[in-house]
DNA sequence: AACTATTTATAAGA
DNA sequence: TTCTTATAAATAGTT
């Protein structure tokens, strides 16, 4: 409705185009707010064009939130698992940096094993049963507090405020060099443990 | 725009309000298209109005996932935050207690062991290897095989066939304890290190 | 960013 | 409801 009529297609002169978008989007919003007032509805509008930030109007009987709480009932779907997915994508991209870094710990423990003296290996060796136990001690804790985090994330996937995301700067890979027992000490499952043993006598294990 | 002026308030007749809400959710949703085509934006827009069922519409170009997931970049918040905030808080303390434990484990490795006597270090073996065959085997696979059992639900409930889940393989809770270590340190301070004297020598291994 | 000729949307009536 | 149509509103092209 103008001058001209125009065919609805993408208008291929950029500044046109963006122009048109200017004009458009501030035509759509005031409709969306008549919608929202002269019917009573609730409306969630978001729009994004290339080199314009991202755009919103909200009924302000609702929020966005509320909005898709309700298309997700309406869909039956869950929109916001995707931030489980994203979470486990970030821990699978750290299992990666913990790939690499337990190789390069295991060519480091290899170079240094081969000219080490009996000694040497077995205080190694001691080593390995401590960082084992610690780990697997930190892990085991770990994994109940997950769980737990898990059901309660199950049962509650409705209601709520609106949170930042807590940040996940700072640089894991040392950390997870130095945490992860488990990968990292492998390198030592090829030392034969019962020379080394031989050394303690042979006293019955008890568990701890 | 129409025969008559109308102000914009709520219609308060029932009907006229209906029908109204007609009229203009399909006045919209064109728009909305129209927008969409001409100057090849995305746009999503959600409408709700008692009686009615939720109405849509989303550009082609994208979806109601992908508009959300914008939506909380722009706005640098995270609206499923309720859920999952008390389980990243409590990984960026994971995460802080880690760092710690990291660089204490890595002073008493390094440095508590190489002066063991031999004694200790053959009660320190006995203990680590008790702990690791017995305690951890039982324990840590009940646990990850509950966590796996609990993402099966969290999968379930995802509908969206856009966005698999990233395939777990049932090590990623290993692996978030790993890289976000918890403080059980008593396993480790039940070594009584401190008491540890002895006479090897010093030659170090670099975990990191 | 303003103007205005036109197109488009739609309020009220049938 | 749905169609019709007079009129309001939106806006394309222009300045």
């Amino acid at each position: 409705m103008g001058r001209g009529k125009i065919e609805i297609k993408r208008i291929e002169n950029q500044t046109n185009r963006q122009v048109a978008y200017f004009r458009l989007r501030n035509g759509i919003m005031k409709k969306a707010q008549e919608l929202t007032v002269l019917c009573d509805a609730k409306v969630s509008l978001i729009m994004l064009s290339s080199n314009d930030p991202l755009l919103e109007y909200t009924s302000p009987t609702t929020t966005t939130k509320n909005i898709y709480d309700l298309y997700q009932k309406s869909k039956d779907i869950d929109l916001w698992s995707s931030h489980f997915e994203r979470m486990l994508e970030e821990l699978k991209k750290q299992k990666d940096i913990n790939h690499r870094l337990n190789r390069e710990i295991r060519q480091r423990l290899g170079q240094d094993l081969t000219d080490a003296s009996f000694e040497e290996l077995r205080r190694l060796e001691l080593k390995t049963f401590a960082s084992k136990e610690v780990v697997r001690a930190r892990k085991t804790k770990h994994l109940e507090e997950r769980n737990y985090s898990l059901q309660l994330d199950l049962r509650e996937k409705s209601a709520d405020p609106q949170y930042g995301l807590v940040e996940n700067g700072g640089d894991h890979e040392s950390e997870m060099a130095v945490a992860n027992g488990d990968s990292n000490l492998d390198a030592f499952r090829h030392l034969n443990l019962n020379d080394v043993r031989g050394e303690f006598g042979s006293k019955d294990l008890h568990l701890a």
